[in-house]
DNA sequence: AAATAACCGAGACGGTACGTCAAGTCTTGAG
DNA sequence: CTCAAGACTTGACGTACCGTCTCGGTTATTT
């Protein structure tokens, strides 16, 4: 009973914390400054996260998540192209951001990483499962286990090159990966 | 002139900082904690590290490197394998305590991300492009970039599972790897 | 008009607040405990008592007074040793709740801290005035003034003693306040 | 051995807190006003003090105390009356202040309670004690216990009617407590 | 009998201050 | 000039209460 909890502040604080998030990373992301930008007190905050690793994280789950494009022809290689360019925007844009709370928050809270690692597993999957399904042309002869295989290489390859190369991911750079790694993996030996 | 700095102090603060980062991770790990168990001054510290993502990163850079395992026979397969499960141990062991430090300080200073970039790349590089040469039997066919499309999808394919994923490198996981990943594509299409 | 106060409610608040101040004193009183103990939402009790320090002063004014002891014999001595220790019990008892919600109040709530004082004050009156009369013995030839002065004294050397000194009133403390100080003063010089 | 802690901040902090504790009083007064006042942080005071109540008590414990008035005349009854203006005065500028602090801290805390409490006593017996005793004109003929007395009664008289009545100490006053208290009663039966 | 109006419990809300922790700087004394 | 020790400023942490504000639900009158 008593007073239900105002469902304005659940997303006044959300998205204060992914927009701070965007800005400033998690280390730098405070919780002083979130219940600032949202106009929530510092307890309305703690009622309902833990902890800046628990409001991150639900931030995170909260995110809205884009829709991949559709295929509109029937080319297998126009297809990836265009779903592997969504792709790595996607990445770009929004995992970072749960990759930084993820190394974090996981030494100090298991709990949490794992937590977050669901998270991330589940809008990869969303991503790369289903929209490939979509992707592959009709008649096409791909290896059995081509689905998985493009789930586990793509983003793979495209958080590496985002975070440890320190790059943008190009035109030049998809048709690469598509060209010389997605498209032979796929087709099978 | 004036008193010479103690190099004693300097493999003690490095290996301090590298067990606390091993055991704790970037964030939870403090100068103070650094300070304690190598026995040298705060003062000490911040004399040869502007800050603690400095620290972490000369940390890293002067950690020993483990040297690739010998591909003694000459089957490409059985080298691959060997090699694969060396880089998945290096990978878990040491890489995860970078990459955090590196997710932590490059909002605040996209200079020192660029160094432990360039360190992550000089290592990875020294993980795959020679000893994968050196793993090559004589007389295999490979594909032209074979090298470097080993340097881009191994590390890559191996960070993204210990670290998204959370799960361990497992000899199971390293047979997929080379047998259904890394063997189609250096063999090339 | 519409639904009555609960009388009862009044009743467990102030129940609960006297307990809570005689064991914690007012800085450490919180609302929130006294909402607990009571029974009551914290909104029927500030629908009663403006703020912390009304809801004390309203407890100590409600408090039960114990009466004071007939002076059985006659022997004046004897009566004031009877009295001086019933109200040194009275002011260990009671009084010391009360003067720290004084001081707490006071700076805050000047309105308050008189209304305070005024409980004081008459508390003190009922202990002091009409007993010591009925103290008095026959045929004694005392000061004019006694009344007023054992009620300007007793009470002040006792709360003295009891707050700044920290001391108990016992049976050593009481035979000095009379035969010492008192008994001289009420005879006059 | 290390840097030696700033005296300077010493002196600021407790000045700082004495003037906040007169303008505001005991529970009015927070360390972070005490910090902005002293221009000190608030770590600096923590490691000074235990906490708020800790504070005070050395506040106090340093405030410069006031001398006495020196006995000019040979009369008793003059020098008693500057002596009790005096001690008055002092009560009422001074020992207020501390005696919030002692109700306030002195549940949570009996060893600091106990230290207030041998503040109080010292300041009053310098107060009260020797002070007297040059009061005393030569050839007066005077109870044993005259000093006892005096320090016992003048100043629980004083506390006694600044805090409970709220009532000035003004000059009747002072007259009415040496001419029908103290005279009386230093002068034995 | 229905409508009204105030009550009551529970508990969320914006605040203020608490006492703690760590980062990075500064000061002392010794070598 | 270096080093160990440790005080210093700064700023965020997570907690505890304050006094206010909804809620759903409960009595008593008043129509």
């Amino acid at each position: 009973m008593g007073r239900p909890r105002d469902t304005g502040r659940d997303v006044a604080i959300l998205d204060a914390t992914l927009s701070l998030l965007t800005e400033f990373g998690y280390e730098q992301l405070s919780m002083e400054a979130v219940a600032g930008r949202s106009g929530a007190a510092k307890t309305t905050i703690y009622r309902r996260y833990r902890d800046k690793a628990a409001l991150v994280a639900a931030a995170v789950e909260h995110r809205s998540h884009a829709t991949p494009p559709e295929s509109a022809a029937g080319d297998l290689r126009e297809n990836l192209l265009a779903l592997v360019a969504w792709l790595a925007q996607q990445i770009a844009d929004q995992e970072i951001g749960l990759l930084g709370a993820l190394f974090a928050g996981m030494r100090s809270d298991p709990r949490l990483a794992e937590e977050m690692r669901r998270i991330l597993r589940r809008d990869e999957a969303a991503m790369t499962d289903q929209p490939l399904r979509k992707a592959i042309g009709h008649g096409e002869h791909l290896a059995p286990q081509a689905a998985e295989l493009f789930a586990e290489v793509a983003p793979a390859v495209i958080v590496h090159r985002v975070v440890v190369a320190g790059e943008r991911c190009d035109e030049r750079f998809v048709e690469h990966l598509v060209d010389d790694i997605l498209l032979p993996l796929l087709r099978g030996r």
